[in-house]
DNA sequence: TTGATAAATAGTAATCATTCCTATATAGTA
DNA sequence: TACTATATAGGAATGATTACTATTTATCAA
């Protein structure tokens, strides 16, 4: 799912984008960037934790949240939309859509070119400044309809 | 932003819902559908819960949430898409699309036809079945552009 | 109309995600 | 190198969501 960059372009990235709000790099924050660009699908806070605790044995669970959070906040990662269940990311970078299966709550990306594509109505684009668009579709995933009891 | 419709037809669909899917027509069903479409904006379980033990005061938090989330698995009900925070449902059953504010965490709806009639992709649609679209947006609101501090 | 039965509910208790708090440590800068 | 605003660790608090169980009830068949 993850956009696959070198590694030195990945965290000049990360230094631009901190420089440009002010924050300050530390090796905490570093791990946490490496490592959520590292995940496949899309990961929960405590998932990334368990992967940088790894690196950085006593990091406390608030900082790693506290960083996605402001990482989010400042566009550098995405969260992606859910339903109830806890805050998951999205590293995958690149436009692309999702699928959610209202039975298993699996979310499943999928690429579309003419998706990317869509107009913003002037009247949205006056009153807001949009950042990111995405078509969320909802149904019945293939593994529920096979499975259905 | 809920639709307006006749109490009746409301109550028709209620009772139509509950039999194609083999629910029991309880009070308490019957009292939480009617509330929950009263709503206008997004409410939590814990508002509607809130409007529910008005009628119903001694129904408990517990019955509230578990047939919000079966109605919304019975496509009764929406959810709507969330980043982390509470479960909040959408009782606007009208094609419309979602605006997210990074800032201050709000959703906000718009309607916009020509995202009524995207396509979904034959790849998409022969592995799912999909029921419901939506295009969401992301960015900055207008409020938070104002107050930026 | 009534009795049987599977489903639904009330009333907790338990779990888990998320946020808050504070003393300590550190990155960036003069 | 020393200073200062930020950032962090650790743990506590909060809040949402789910799980559990005894009791009640809607539905349906006799």
């Amino acid at each position: 799912m993850s956009i696959r960059r070198p590694k030195e372009n990945m965290m000049a990235r990360f230094k631009a984008k901190c420089e440009e709000h002010g924050l300050k790099i530390t090796p905490q924050r570093t791990v946490i960037y490496e490592e959520a660009f590292r995940s496949k699908a899309h990961p929960t806070a405590n998932a990334i934790y368990e992967k940088v605790r790894i690196k950085l044995p006593n990091i406390s669970f608030d900082t790693v949240n506290r960083t996605l959070i402001s990482f989010s906040r400042l566009g550098i990662l995405d969260i992606v939309e859910g339903y109830g269940d806890p805050r998951r990311y999205d590293p995958d970078l690149s436009p692309h859509h999702h699928f959610r299966c209202v039975q298993c709550a699996r979310i499943i990306d999928f690429y579309e070119k003419s998706f990317d594509l869509i107009d913003i109505p002037e009247k949205i684009s006056k009153m807001f400044k949009v950042t990111d668009k995405k078509v969320v579709l909802k149904g019945i995933c293939d593994k529920c309809q096979n499975s259905k009891t």
